[in-house]
DNA sequence: CCCTGTGGACTAAATCTGTAGTCCTGATCT
DNA sequence: AGATCAGGACTACAGATTTAGTCCACAGGG
C-alpha cells in the first residue's frame, strides 16, 4: 500500500466533504463547500479535484452526465500520513512530548485521561474478542 | 503579541537547531544539518536562513565577520501555532478525535496516560505557587 | 603582498499552491 | 431550431517553496 500522496490545506477541505459523502458528483462538492464558505469560487473546487484526480488521490467515473468521485485512500490513512508528517516536523517524531505539550497547554483536562483510558480499555477489549464482553 | 507567521517543513528543521542552540552563526546550523542529513547544501540553508529573517522569525546581529541567529518567537509559540493548523485542518479543530486517533492506532499506552496524569497533577501543583512544595 | 577560502548579497529556476478564467459540448427550455 | 446553461478540458498566473548558483569583499596563510 502506497502512502498517500501530500494533501495540502486546501484540498483537506475538499476530502473531507468527499469521504464524508461519496460517491459525490462535483456539483454536490461545490454546493457543500460554498455553504460552509461562500469564498470558495465553484471553479476552484474543479480545478482542485483535477488536481486531486491527477495526485492519484481521487478517482471519478461518469454516473449520467457528470462525474462522480471517489477516494483513493481512506481517512485514516491521510490522517495517519499527516499525523505522522505533523509529529516528524515539530515535535521530532515522537509523540510524548506532543501530548505533554497539549496537557500544559490546558488542553487536556483530567476528564479527557479518563475517557482516554476507558476507550483503551475498551480498545483492549476488542483485541481479545467481541464475545468475551459481558454487553 | 503578533502570532507567527507560517513555518514551512524545511524551515522548522533550522528552526529547531536554532532554538536549541542561539545565538548560533550561519556556519554552527550549516553544520549540525549537514551532520543529520548530508543532502543539505550549505546555500540551501543559508538562502533559507535569509527568507526566515525577512518573514521575520529570524534575527541577527554581526559577530565578529559572521551572523549569528535568534528566533524572534518561542517554540512554544510556533509548535501552538502548527498544532492549531494541524488540527484544524485534519481533525477539524478538536483536540478530543486526535486522541482517539492515535490511540486507536496503539501510539499511546496506559503507561502514557498515567504520565500524562502525573503531569497534569503537577501542573496543578504549580498553580498554587512554588512555596507549597517541600524539597 | 598575493591567493584562497568563508561568508554574505543577489539571482535563478523548477515546482507547488491557491484561485480562477476560457472555450467547447451536449442537454434543456421555449 | 436557436438560445441557454451545466459540466468538463484546458489554460493562466501570481506568490510560496525548495534548491541552488554567481559574484564580491575581506581576513588569514604563506
Amino acid at each position: 500500500m502506497k502512502p498517500p500522496p501530500k494533501i495540502t490545506e486546501t484540498e483537506w477541505e475538499i476530502m473531507r466533504v468527499i469521504w464524508a459523502r461519496h460517491p459525490i458528483p462535483a456539483s454536490a462538492i461545490i454546493h457543500e463547500l460554498s455553504a460552509i464558505d461562500p469564498t470558495w469560487h465553484p471553479k476552484t473546487t474543479r480545478a482542485l479535484l483535477n488536481r486531486l484526480v491527477q495526485k492519484k488521490v481521487l478517482d471519478y467515473e461518469p454516473k449520467g452526465r457528470a462525474y462522480v468521485y471517489d477516494p483513493l485512500f481512506s481517512e485514516q490513512e491521510c490522517v495517519a500520513a499527516a499525523s505522522e508528517s505533523f509529529l516528524e516536523r515539530v515535535f521530532g517524531g515522537s509523540l510524548k512530548p506532543m501530548l505533554a505539550f497539549f496537557v500544559e497547554q490546558r488542553r487536556i483536562t483530567k476528564k479527557d485521561l479518563q475517557e482516554l483510558n476507558d476507550l483503551l480499555e475498551e480498545r483492549a477489549g476488542r483485541a481479545y474478542g467481541k464475545n468475551r464482553r459481558k454487553s
